[in-house]
DNA sequence: GCATGCCACCTGTCTGGACAAGCCATCGTC
DNA sequence: GACGATGGCTTGTCCAGACAGGTGGCATGC
């Protein structure tokens, strides 16, 4: 580790969390962390920003900055695959491949996966299981370019995006992902164990590479009461949103 | 508007936006927009940062940074009011209150505005409405602290963010977020014309000013196929996840 | 006692410079 | 033609300094 505003950012963020700076507390200004890290300014502020997206401390002009939370939050805007998410909340990620087949990709498809309509895509039927229950049902298609590496991943992998990150180098750095309600369809219901019907949190996501070029879209459905999305945010985050709300 | 980084960006979002920077597209060099806009290299950085945290752009060390997406999302990342959320989609947003009355706090609701079990608490149940559509059924609860404020707004009010804002200065400024999917109760059902059992997307959140202090805890109930919550993000967005996956 | 004005302090913004590390097209070699 | 090395370009990181504008506490005056 060689950045000093990560090393910075690591041991504030630690001292908030062993409650060295409780909730609510102010912490020391720019200059003096800055001195007694041998750093500059500059470099101290990088460091803060970091604690600030993550949501941990909020800042005004003119006064010193505030410790918000203690932890960071868990959420999306760590794009975690469903497996690193689950062991960072200390459960067991499982999954099955229920189908697997390869096709063509009908004009939607296509379109989000930035393909030619009739151009091959893989499509697969997966189920997740945290701690031995099914709690997650993905319908995912994957653009035919990456499809032999997929297929290439055991039934049961435990992570997707890892295992594809090590067998070929690709990362998953960027995504959309899309959340609304759904009753369940008899495929829903039956691999997940709850009535026809039955309301599932449906999250329809995009995943592209760095580049920008689309992976992956999928369709997934959480089975409520085991898993709940959690989304952290303050105004701070993000500098759109800094000014005054306008009429 | 005295603030270069934030015309730059504005500039650059729009140069995005009407597509004279196609999705895909590499933008210019910091160093040939910092002097096309005669500013420090530093600055132009700030104006990207944001760019970057809103998904708009990916970089990476030494190739020039990339378009990857055409719009911003409107996600929770800015923490908008329902109000101001419906007006950058273009929608009218509206809304009525159709019961309020104090009450006293349950331990739960105490915990989560950080009160004693038993001080008094504020309950508001408000229908919300994108261009006269019911949408949205809040179930919230008020700190007691601000209950006066609360009740003084009229029942039609638009946005009880802004509003309460202009009328005490309370600045909502940090969230926390949790989404789920829970089928229609008999009021839901009602008030937001849909059966019974008809599966909602519920968001419970509880707000913060800056300092850290709740301000009010919400149930939130979202009738589906009328809002879809969209999230983009991108490991760049956060430093926390740019190492490499962990096993 | 209370309001007001002042002032030290702190964060936000910006500059101009420097070096390290990564990318990629070009060139030369095999 | 395929392959590998090279070097220019670009982004990431960091520094030292400057000024503007907001905050909050203290002292003054009513």
């Amino acid at each position: 580790m060689t950045r000093r505003h990560e090393e910075i950012a690591d041991e504030l963020r630690r001292a908030i969390g062993d409650g060295s700076y409780p909730v609510g507390a102010a912490l020391p200004s720019e200059s003096e962390l800055a001195a007694a890290h041998g750093v500059s300014r500059g470099t101290l502020r990088q460091a803060f920003g970091t604690l600030q997206s993550e949501g941990l401390i909020g800042s005004r002009q003119g006064a010193r900055r505030v410790v918000l939370a203690a932890t960071p939050s868990q959420s999306f805007t760590e794009l975690r695959s469903f497996a690193q998410w689950a062991r960072a909340g200390g459960r067991t990620p499982g999954g099955r491949v229920l189908s697997a087949h390869r096709g063509k990709a009908t004009d939607a498809e296509a379109a989000q996966l930035q393909l030619a309509p009739g151009d091959e895509v893989l499509h697969v039927l997966r189920i997740r299981t945290l701690d031995g229950d099914p709690v997650l049902l993905e319908r995912t298609v994957y653009a035919g370019w990456c499809a032999e590496a997929v297929e290439a991943l055991p039934d049961d992998c435990e992570s997707v995006t890892q295992s594809l990150y090590d067998a070929v180098g690709l990362v998953m750095s960027h995504g959309e992902h899309h959340l609304d309600a759904v009753p369940a369809g008899t495929v829903d219901a039956r691999e997940l164990s709850v009535r026809r019907g039955s309301p599932l949190l449906r999250v329809r996501r995009t995943t592209t590479t760095a580049e920008g070029r689309p992976v992956e879209t999928s369709d997934d459905r959480y089975r409520p009461g085991t898993v709940v999305f959690t989304v952290r945010n303050s105004v701070q985050a993000n500098p759109l949103a800094r000014t005054t709300p306008d009429h």
